[in-house]
DNA sequence: GTAAGCAGTTACCTTTTGGTAAGCGCCAAA
DNA sequence: TTTGGCGCTTACCAAAAGGTAACTGCTTAC
């Protein structure tokens, strides 16, 4: 009845705890619908506001403006503006924004993955119904 | 006023697009603020309900029994019935959640970058100021 | 002069998510 | 027999996230 004990249960705690506020941390910054969307819209180059609301379909301007403002407070981009006439205002990313790839690529392949995996239960369950 | 012009666009936009997906299911599998909780504590081994809720400082019966039904749906946890009296109820992690880790790890990893970075922006800005 | 684009803001509303507290049926120990 | 653990469910609420639509001031193009 006690094969439920584990070996470095310390160790584990710690590094545990340290690993759920650094995710934590990470969903913050890249969590909810639209953050990532507007980084990889970005990714492709410095782009203005409406010009950006276009390219990210179903986003609206009240929710682009205030996810830019919390990228932008985050590092993650820049807000330029051109003091020309016309007036001219650009969003790019920043280097630090660059770091976040690593990140992108394996959520974007284990989603994929994942994906996969569904279509292949979803197919099993319709053939043993059929 | 055109060097707005970008190659391969096309590409781009196609691999960009089944990235977006891939990534909005994985984080539509680990998102929100307990999954990625109840999945790291069941990396520890099996465990019961309650046992589970001890664990996981600050969780409600009610949101544990709906993350756990909802992981379970998504292939990352098994639930056990032992039928002998009393009667014993174990979760476990499936052999497919465990294909999760490099996710986590990468974003533990970006995550606690990220963390010592504001500690140096805050630290920047707290100097700049005395 | 009127329409249309730019870069947003404002007020209001709905949906989703998460939290609280209580209680249910079943069982076992004191 | 009452107390407590187990594995939840239920009803009710609150906060956060997200969506809609209208409107702002500014500028240029028709």
């Amino acid at each position: 009845m006690e094969d439920r004990k584990k070996k470095t249960v310390l160790e584990d705690d710690a590094e545990c705890k340290g690993q759920l506020n650094a995710i934590g941390d990470a969903l913050y910054v890249i969590g909810g619908k639209w953050k990532l969307r507007i980084i990889i819209a970005l990714m492709h180059g410095k782009s203005r506001f409406n010009e950006l609301q276009r390219t990210i379909a179903g986003i609206s301007s009240k929710v682009l403006a205030s996810e830019l403002k919390e990228l932008e407070l985050n590092g993650f981009v820049r807000r330029r503006v051109y003091t020309q006439t016309p007036i001219v205002i650009e969003y790019e990313l920043t280097d630090y924004a660059l770091t976040v790839r690593p990140v992108l690529t394996v959520l974007s392949e284990w989603g994929s993955m994942h994906r996969r995996k569904i279509r292949q239960v979803m197919k099993q369950e319709f053939e043993s119904k059929a």
